[in-house]
DNA sequence: TTCCGCTATTTAGTGATACTATCTACCAGT
DNA sequence: ACTGGTAGATAGTATCACTAAATAGCGGAA
């Protein structure tokens, strides 16, 4: 990723992957593989692992082990009660910003 | 600041202030007031001034003291045609990025 | 005069997060 | 045995916003 696109992300991946388990659960590898159909052609493996692992920490998911036909068993993640609040304040956070930001682009001739 | 909004900063708050001089020179103290009007309550000075140094090192900028009535010298910068550049690269990014959250942000019943 | 408040900038240290790079592990087909 | 695709973990790095404090100039109140 470019080195703006990879600062934008901080803050936003974390919304970004929990609107995604909104939709229903998944694993790690999955949500990678979604993000770069979507363009994110360029997202580190790492990144999302150690992002679920912080996101489990905090008690915003809950994790099954489900075996895999094929290589070793997925971790699977479903969005909690708590990660679902969560994700509310992360769309009123996201809506301020974008607000404004869209304010300022107004502004540009 | 919440740690959501601060994580949310990173990366955009750059291209923010770059925005902010996209309309005209600026200096450090009145930037922060700004973006203090438009709800960014809990800004940090500190921050601002921070950045400021960041994007004047990577020749973003250029700047110019001026006296002032009250107070120290101000430091005025003024967005330049390589800052201008860099500006244009930061809308492509967040438009690339503001596209697909609301794209997901679509799909939450 | 002395102190306080507002203006204005600087800087050392901290915490959070995405990245790079590498490692492990499992299975299928050649 | 080897390769490639699937799946996850982790140590170390860079960047950036924040905290906290210091410096500095000026006006008005005490």
């Amino acid at each position: 990723m470019g080195k703006q696109m990879t600062e934008m992300l901080k803050g936003t991946l974390e919304g970004i992957v929990l609107a995604i388990l909104f939709a229903g659960p998944a694993y790690g590898y999955e949500i990678t593989a979604r993000l770069r159909e979507q363009g994110f052609v360029h997202l580190a493996e790492g990144t999302v692992y150690a992002l679920l692992v912080r996101i489990e920490q905090r008690g915003f998911v809950d994790v099954e082990k489900v075996p895999s036909e094929k290589g070793p068993p997925r971790k699977v993640y479903s969005l909690n009660a708590q990660g679902r609040e969560y994700l509310e304040d992360f769309w009123g956070t996201w809506s301020f910003l974008a607000e404004r930001i869209e304010q300022l682009r107004k502004e540009r001739k």
